[in-house]
DNA sequence: TTGTATGCGTTATCAG
DNA sequence: CTGATAACGCATACAA
């Protein structure tokens, strides 16, 4: 058994007021008591109780985080911002995947709400009405990161996915390319999927490009989607220059089922990777992709939950830039 | 002001207890008051709270996990393990960093000390002994992955990184190889360094090959760690054939300044990793990799704390199998 | 400067 | 089958 502010107040012949106060130290006592207070609190090894704390104060100090997976470089970052900030303002972070499809996204927030976390964290789940419901009836500040809903009561942060994806594209038109694929993005997504397609199709379009659904081959975001696209690819002995990759991980994919392929990256055929993961540049080539500021998302997203939490603001969502980071895995034609 | 069961106790004409037990479904009342309660419940939104209950019940229903870092395809896969695994026992995790070399391990611990975890896990950090102590003296079941200390009293999940070093190196040997380089090992990590670096250097011994101190650079388990190595092997003209990594990552690195010098994979020089985390089987070319089965020891070691926790048992310390996983980054001379 | 008393939301032990 | 009531560990308004 964990010593009490009772034991210490019996032992040091005090109240426990007496000592909730040197604990915290809210001042107001003379420094003889506290000297004793702080005595015995350390030779009983007290530690104080956090969850006690919380049901009289009505606050956690605790920061929820849900999001599908934590296997992939992109998530890792972005969770390493948050933990990082939230530890820096004394927050604790209670951490739940929501499944690969947002499959337990009901029951993560459920726990979240038991839990009574001041603060919700949600990233990249896709959110349905219902799930909007029992998040906003949750009655805390939460945040979306890199996910977005069709209400305006839902704040997030994210890139704009339809331009990043037209900077993408344009790019490689830019260094010549005229007939380019996309692989790994999913259509029925509409948070990453389809303005990431719809970005690639406006470029081609306003440089006069035909668009050829064939050379869209649809997917995850992972790196077996990239090899899948890439080897069908093959077998449409489609004769493209350029992939654009809705991750990074995709681009891999492309890059590996090039690889066994004997295909030259770039040489033969230029990739573009999205995300700007810790993977984009061990690859190799390494990987020219558009970068999304992975951990200062999760920063700024723990900050402005931490800043609703103590001042009951509103959160105003934000889109942050993109930007191209320029490597080695697109040619410049001539 | 969210519903407490004395709102619901009100609204319904019950007491406090009854609603309790309804809630809870303990039995021992008829139909119509459990039916009358959860409408009240219900209509109230009520959401019990779980600090409350944990406050009464002394246990918290959750587990600790302090590791380094997040970042990495290697803690991804054991945190993921983790998760679902206490996820699935109804267990929520709390999860902190511990810096990067565990500098705010004093903190993390007592933090959780603080939150009442009933269970924690450790992942990847050196315990020195006054960490031991502070984590002992918590007097909850706690298991260290892919660490140890030189204590009997922590138990840990790990591989034998010895001999999972000597079977790659031996691999190496095997297909000829007999100038071999060793990369990102810190001899100065007595849990993941030295241990590796023995292995190595035993296995060489073994098999008549006299060890070259200058064919050994130490370094952390980073990407850039790997660059680094290599660079030095290039700039010292050593005639390795092929190079052990302490690391996927360091491997990556490698292979990444191998191919910016031209210098071939497998062709010109042998690459083999350590880890079989995500990166290793989207390289170019794939890796050949020791394996530690991470997701398996993140649940694993959830699963033993979880055990000592509803059982009060001591948990066992446990050497797992590692496994060589050939890809394409050896070649085999003649 | 210090102590008393009360309540936070819940469970659990009694009686009834 | 149900209801008082006392904990759990702590913070705090109010008294002294």
């Amino acid at each position: 058994m964990a010593a009490t502010i009772k034991d210490i107040a019996r032992v040091a012949g005090v109240s426990t007021a007496t000592v909730s106060r040197v604990i915290n130290n809210l001042g107001g006592y003379n420094e003889e008591t506290e000297k004793k207070v702080m005595a015995v609190a350390k030779a009983l090894g007290y530690r104080k109780n956090e969850n006690a704390r919380s049901l009289v104060q009505k606050s956690t100090n605790t920061i929820g985080v849900i999001m599908p997976d934590v296997t992939t470089a992109f998530y890792g970052d972005i969770i390493k911002g948050i933990e990082d900030t939230s530890y820096e303002h004394g927050y604790s972070v209670i951490l739940t995947h929501a499944g690969s499809h947002g499959s337990r996204i009901h029951e993560s927030m459920n726990l979240m709400g038991e839990r009574r976390v001041d603060g919700l964290i949600i990233v990249s789940v896709e959110l349905h009405e219902t799930a909007i419901e029992a998040l906003t009836s949750l009655g805390i500040p939460f945040i979306l990161l890199s996910t977005k809903t069709n209400r305006e009561d839902t704040p997030y942060i994210k890139v704009d996915d339809y331009s990043a994806a037209y900077t993408a594209v344009k790019y490689l038109i830019d260094n010549n390319h005229r007939s380019i694929g996309m692989a790994g993005a999913n259509p029925d997504d509409s948070i990453a999927g389809s303005p990431r397609i719809n970005g690639y199709t406006q470029a081609l379009l306003d440089h006069g490009i035909k668009v050829d659904l064939n050379l869209i081959k649809p997917g995850g975001f992972s790196f077996e989607s990239g090899k899948t696209a890439m080897q069908a690819f093959i077998e449409d002995e489609a004769s493209i220059t350029a992939v654009f990759c809705a991750s990074d991980e995709v681009a891999l994919g492309i890059m590996s089922t090039c690889f066994e392929n004997e295909i030259s990256v770039p040489n033969d055929i230029s990739v573009v990777g999205y995300d700007n993961s810790k993977v984009s540049h061990m690859s190799i080539p390494p990987l020219t992709t558009v970068a999304q500021p992975l951990y200062e998302m999760g920063r700024e997203g723990c900050l402005e939950v931490i800043a609703a939490i103590q001042n009951k603001c509103k959160i105003e969502s934000k889109v942050i830039p993109h930007e191209l980071v320029v490597r080695k895995s697109v040619k410049k034609l001539t």
